[in-house]
DNA sequence: CATTAACTCTACCTAGATAGTAGGGATATT
DNA sequence: AATATCCCTACTATCTAGGTAGAGTTAATG
């Protein structure tokens, strides 16, 4: 399961993403239309603004909007950002690479292998499919299973 | 990322599902394999037991086997056990649905859409793989999008 | 029939994560 | 100057992961 957090920041950014061009936000709006703890989404919308996601006006009649386009924040990013590796085993992960403490041979693992297969199925989805994409109801484009296309 | 538990499960059952017709193997052993902490191996060997999946013999000259045949054991259930449901959110679970609290509409919620190709693509990566696979090193075999095989 | 090697069960412990709450400080508009 | 907004740090309660510990039960074997 994702973390709550990690909730409230697809809540917030397709919030944002959705706006109309020259428009802010206030954490407030965002809070009240989702039913989310105001002072928690404040500590979220600090986050993603430090990533460099969203920019924010402060002072009356601040708020926030996208500082990155909404088609180059791909639902991956994000839920990395607020629950770390999306790999299942660390000897799966590129970002946070550690081998398993007991296993004598990756290439012979089986949990490796089964476990590879899975993440890399859900990876390519999770890595390619953005705000953009997830606001205009795109249906996944067909897979060749070469993509790079968001992926760092 | 999975648990150390599901992790230290899955080459337990590896373990016992290798072996030669008619013997048994020991926690003991399996501890010293893998480099498991036996007493906390011992808890997982029991809750395999009490899944129905493994079988025990008591007393000296003791011992673990399967109690299901290896193909018939998925990875998926596996994880469900010891991790509890592989759905990323909380609406997309079949065994554990509820739905999220502040969500009006799951029909038209963007996340559990998303989510939920994430979600299926690797279930049926899990769902359909077995203990028996894993040990034959036999590639996935090409998927349908219709797969029911091990899903209950 | 005592010994011993195994599984079984229950209780307990600690560090860290999750999901917030709280209270102010900084800044820009009006 | 007032006010609405974002910014920052500290704190807390609860839960979970990942074990440790110890005693009890069972069955083979010499």
């Amino acid at each position: 399961m994702i973390s709550n957090k990690a909730k409230y920041a697809f809540r917030a950014l397709l919030s944002v993403a959705a706006l109309p061009e020259g428009e802010t936000i206030t954490s407030a709006e965002i809070a009240r239309r989702h039913a989310i703890p105001h002072k928690f989404l404040e500590q979220i919308l600090l986050d993603l603004k430090k990533a460099g996601i969203l920019e924010s006006r402060r002072g009356k009649s601040g708020g926030y909007v996208m500082l990155r386009p909404s088609d180059t924040v791909s639902f991956g990013e994000i839920l990395r950002l607020f629950d770390g590796p999306l790999a299942p085993l660390p000897c799966l992960s590129r970002q946070a690479y550690r081998p398993c403490d007991e296993c004598e041979s990756e290439a012979l693992c089986e949990i490796r292998r089964e476990f590879g297969r899975a993440y890399d199925a859900s990876r390519r989805i999770l890595d390619n499919r953005t705000l953009a994409d997830a606001l205009a109801g795109a249906p996944a484009t067909p897979l060749t299973g070469k993509e790079e296309r968001l992926v760092g």
